[in-house]
DNA sequence: GCCAAAATTTTACGCGCGTAAATTATTTGT
DNA sequence: ACAAATAATTTACGCGCGTAAAATTTTGGC
């Protein structure tokens, strides 16, 4: 095994018998050597345990193997979930993740790209705060590392974007509330951080004037990222001092409607399609627990393994190619009905 | 503002009429300067833009200014809080947070210490995967860099390790469970991956056995980390093959019991303290979402803030001293009854 | 078995900063 | 105002690796 340790390449280079520049050459890319000089690097590498000083690496090389992952809010599952798989196609690349969030707060977004920035990444794949953000930094930021943003967009900014096709995704289930049932009321916060949710909101509106019917909007106070205690404390407000004029509920996202699925579970009524059900709501993204909920929550899938495959896929062909996008291109991406028992 | 852009210290030295060697002393601590000095130094870097080389510093120190933090699986909201609480407390001193997941496997783990030790952190705080844990190579890890191990230890494995004392949580809610209504069965995991669910299995038998009541156990299958859905198709199985005859459930912790809230839900059997339900059902961890369930959950809250704290804390004085901890301590907080509907 | 092409080695320099020792300047106490 | 203590500067070297250019070796094709 792991006899005498090495500590740098030079000491490699002279039990190996290789010379120190094609090891570095090999640590680069191990196929860039000749297939005999590698089995040799590899042998030696076996028996002497040494990996190369990832700080004298990165000092000298034009553009290190670091890839930069920021995500708004760590704790909500759905951007967990989108970063590992995220991380893992990073990785597969070649390149090495550093997994930042923004804890809901944009300071520490600018934290975030600050710290990024000292880092010297090749690249960076962002889902900014949205309306929180400070725009004028992130600008600064994206005109010195190639940025892909994904999950949701500020102006122009980055070299390309991926996400939601709200519009589509939005209409899509209610259409399907429309045809199951009674039109619903779209649920959601006043003044969202997130500019997701302006889309959604007149996605909805949009689509329900397209049906010729009467767009209503329950809109609940509260600016942090905790959505399911906005959602149950508005949710709770709505249903008691009636503000419900139809029995269908559509919440802009799954968060919200799992706060107010506790609100309706505390004012008894029962949720549910079919007669004996006074309530049916919905959500939007098909977050990692709307199948858990009391009932399993009617909503619309996201589907993140395409935003992150894409995304990555953007950031490493700009990263190859060395450089910036010629235009910045949307891609937006179809939601998916889930069916299950909430509405 | 910002006008030319400075390249390295030697430059901001020539402009700022300090001498390189003082400018790297202010760097690695702003006060061991005199305040004349720091106030030039300041001074310049308001109107040149200037950060240090990372990689240059990290290359030339000791020891770098990182700190790794390694979860066992981030998309759990429990993990995702414990994480941000700790990674600001890092930064509160001075330290730089590097955050990995292991994603609930044993490969992405050792991967996340392998990563760790070639960024050669000052220390790194860990909540081991537990059973899958590769125990040799998280040995031969701690044996190079100072390790605290909260949330789950492994054997005695790091300097110290801070989690939550199971005997007392589980028998403070077991005898909540006996004095409100009939003695609760354990719902849990056949194989565990984590040793604190042996210790809270443990716990149980032990406290039922004071109180002269015979322990029951609900073992269900799996082994992945998506507690929601084990809890939820053992919960079914457990309630369609009749395998409660109590009609109260304590699960290991709240996301199995979400998932048995699901299947309770599902089975139409009402969840809640009185005669007119027929289930009560419990959980462990206080959860972040444990407060939005249908019912809302009764748990026992474990005091996160304080294992963070205390965790930081240890790695901190660690790192200040140099050496390594004298004696392996272990610190078990208590967890605290949170009285919610569910039982 | 020869030659051009490709791979490797040699040589040499630079990256940006940490750090140590010796020297010089500044502050502090009295 | 002076000596002692403290801080800053100068000088010099090293860290581990990237990388460029020139010299050399190896490879593959015929």
């Amino acid at each position: 095994m792991q006899n005498s340790k090495i500590r740098n390449m030079e000491e490699l280079a002279s039990v190996s018998g290789i010379s120190r520049p094609t090891l570095s050459k090999y640590f680069n890319d191990p196929d860039s050597v000749r297939a005999s000089t590698r089995k040799k690097i590899e042998a030696a590498l076996e028996t002497y345990d040494y990996r190369p000083n990832i700080y004298a690496m990165n000092q000298n090389r034009r553009l290190t193997k670091n890839i930069g992952i920021v995500v708004p809010y760590l704790a909500d599952p759905f951007f967990a979930e989108i970063a590992r798989v995220i991380e893992d196609l990073v990785i597969e690349g070649g390149f090495r993740p550093i997994l930042l969030s923004s804890h809901g707060n944009s300071e520490q977004e600018i934290e975030n790209l600050d710290s990024l920035q000292s880092i010297r990444p090749a690249g960076v794949l962002m889902a900014p705060l949205g309306r929180n953000s400070d725009i004028a930094a992130a600008e600064r930021f994206c005109a010195e590392v190639p940025t892909v943003l994904f999950d949701n967009s500020i102006g122009d900014l980055g070299e390309a974007f991926f996400g939601l096709d709200n519009l589509q995704s939005i209409g899509t289930i209610v259409k399907y509330l429309c045809n199951t049932g009674e039109a619903p009321v779209f649920f959601e916060m006043r003044t969202p951080t997130n500019p997701n949710a302006y889309k959604r909101r007149n996605a909805y509106i949009e689509t329900m004037e397209k049906l010729g019917l009467t767009p209503q909007l329950i809109q609940v106070d509260g600016d942090t990222w905790e959505f399911e205690k906005i959602g149950y404390e508005g949710g709770l407000d709505a249903i008691r001092t009636r503000q419900l004029n139809t029995n269908t509920v559509l919440c802009s996202n799954d968060r919200l409607a799992i706060g107010f699925l506790a609100a309706a579970y505390e004012c008894g009524l029962r949720v549910g399609r079919g007669p004996s059900y006074a309530l049916r709501v919905a959500g939007h993204d098909d977050h990692p627990y709307a199948r858990f909920t009391c009932p399993p929550l009617t909503t619309v899938a996201q589907d993140y393994a395409a935003i992150a495959t894409k995304s990555v896929e953007a950031i490493l062909s700009l990263i190859e190619s060395g450089e910036r996008a010629k235009s910045r291109v949307t891609t937006l991406f179809s939601g998916k009905l889930i069916e299950r028992v909430s509405a």
